[in-house]
DNA sequence: GAGCACCTTCGAAGCGCTTCGATTGCGATT
DNA sequence: AATCGCAATCGAAGCGCTTCGAAGGTGCTC
């Protein structure tokens, strides 16, 4: 393998100099660097990144760990995973994945061997179980989510609350007066979700604010469990019409469902849907959604990350505005 | 930090020592071994990954290549992600996160730097542009898909020609005639990829083979693209009676589209399906399907790749062999 | 009882890098 | 002309680990 040594020796410099041409720590002339930037790229030297380490006690390595659960719908923690990998890239560090069926131990074991210099976290809970040993770890930590209970430690987030109050506030302008929400799975509230409980209070929260009758459901993944709940909310309030989806897994089925039964979108029913922004074009209707802003979520838990890594910053937690997206799946209630 | 000194004094034994009850390569006493092996529980050690991969130029962590595409099923390839990482902790490994956006130098990056041991390369296209770099890193690399010229890289994946003979044959088994295939998006096709290709072939072959009438589809995933390649599978083959679908991301909207213009599974219609197993009974009716065996694939490209690090195995192609799994969406064809 | 083989352990070297203090040479200041 | 400050560079130490050769100790054999 190509060592600083071989590219010092081809530049005529001595090793602590081409390091330092590498780092910018510390002024190095025009025509030094020249000539060990062009070593370099003849040599094809590439920094070893367990010397690097070793020496710096820095791997430019973040650790994700993400959710095995197929509970929450994949292709939205797929974005965050890609959104994190690539921001991460921008600032030329590398991900390592992690999944949390190793437990604390796991987490314990990628600290403790400075395998990652800090962990971005996903798939958080409201009374998040990982707190104190994320805590215990002295590294950075950013959670993608935010628990009832940050103690410390960075969030990230979209405000899920706001946007609920943004769905159910554009269903209240339009005129609507009795609408429903179609939430995660069971097993995600079961579990205590961070984002579910917050969704589902800002919605019935902003209901009550508004004057509207509205009722909560919340649907399994599967196309029994999506018709059982169509069934439902239609025999719960026969005259609903407003809809706030916020299950992107269930999102299709339940637009066919309600087609299917005859419910016209929006003549008859008006839905909102939160997900993320181009999987509300890939329906027969385009939808009017709060998007669930995957990448800027990633790429500010990256940037978060590392400006804790650089000492520059205390914990915070951010909680992103909602935006809502005008489709063509709302409109003003029908006259009865 | 607790290094290796610090258990070695705990334990009054020598580094070297400590390091030979850790690594199993020299005998040890067992009072020996009870002693170190107290002193690392009790002081918390865990080997400090940097320095152990410079001295033993062994990182113990595999890198991983993820498709960032979406014209790909993501859940298919999550799975993929997670046997990989699962079955990669198993031998006590970690995986590395890349994308495919850095191109051929993230690839020597990552090799020339010594961050990974090994890489995993997912979503191969038929003629494979990366196999010149992939061949050039001097690293050990296991391909999950086939290319046409595998050119001395191991490769794994689910046998797709013998999949979609599969399917065919069980068609023409229970008397069916008249077949279409409904596969991956356009895009899939153009760009080439290698599973796509191979299903198609075994598709057509099979079915002249065994004297079918059968038409191939290809179907973006979106709304309306299903809608409309549903039309054009009717409006070729007016008669037809039995239908395959390749393609995870349509599943759903096909079968729904189908059933909303009044053609009953398995009565008019049989389909089969290929995807992962416990896709198959998230629908309405329990799909027959060739299962995708994301996790087989993923824990085989992760042995192949550690037995090539071992030194101990040649680069090979594996191809799974596909398993029928009878369900209640297939039944021979109506009496016409 | 000298010689041998084996098991167990130790010490030292070295992996490739970063970083600190020291050194050199230069123009500017007095 | 001596001094100072600064920019540019070097050399050496050390990061925590693995691994090699060597050494001490034990129990054999002949």
């Amino acid at each position: 393998m190509v060592t600083i040594a071989d590219v010092a020796r081809d530049a005529g410099v001595s090793a602590s100099t081409v390091s330092y041409v590498l780092s910018g720590k510390r002024s190095i002339s025009a025509d030094t660097r020249r000539r060990v930037e062009a070593s370099i790229r003849r040599l094809g030297y590439h920094p070893h990144a367990g010397a690097r380490a070793l020496a710096s006690s820095r791997t430019n390595v973040l650790a994700l760990v993400v959710p095995l659960r197929t509970d929450i719908h994949v292709p939205v923690v797929m974005r965050f995973v890609t959104s994190v990998v690539t921001s991460a890239r921008e600032h030329d560090h590398d991900v390592l994945l992690l999944t949390n069926d190793e437990g604390p131990d796991g987490l314990r074991r990628v600290a403790a061997s400075a395998i990652a210099d800090a962990i971005l976290v996903m798939d958080v809970e409201a009374e998040e179980p990982r707190i104190p040993v994320l805590q215990s770890l002295l590294r950075p930590v950013v959670l993608i989510g935010v628990p009832d209970d940050p103690a410390e430690l960075s969030c990230v987030d979209l405000d899920f609350h706001a946007a609920a109050a943004r769905c159910v506030d554009h269903l209240a302008d339009l005129g609507h007066e009795r609408i429903a929400l179609i939430g995660p799975s069971p097993a995600v509230y079961e579990r205590g979700t961070s984002f579910a409980g917050r969704f589902l209070r800002g919605f019935t929260g902003t209901a009550r604010e508004r004057g509207l009758a509205a009722v909560a459901h919340s649907c399994a993944p599967s196309y029994e469990a999506v018709r059982e709940c169509v069934d439902k909310v239609l025999a719960d309030q026969p005259d609903v019409t407003g809809l706030v989806v916020h299950n992107e897994a269930v999102l299709g089925t339940v637009l066919s469902e309600l087609q299917r039964r005859g419910h016209r979108i929006p003549a008859d029913l008006s839905v909102v849907a939160v997900c993320p922004e181009d999987m509300a074009v890939s329906y027969s209707v385009p939808l009017t959604t709060v998007a669930i802003p995957s990448d800027d979520v990633g790429r500010l838990a990256v940037e978060m990350v590392l400006r804790q890594l650089d000492g520059a910053a205390a914990p915070e937690v951010r909680l992103l505005s909602p935006r809502l997206s005008p489709g063509h799946s709302t409109a003003p209630p029908p006259r009865s």
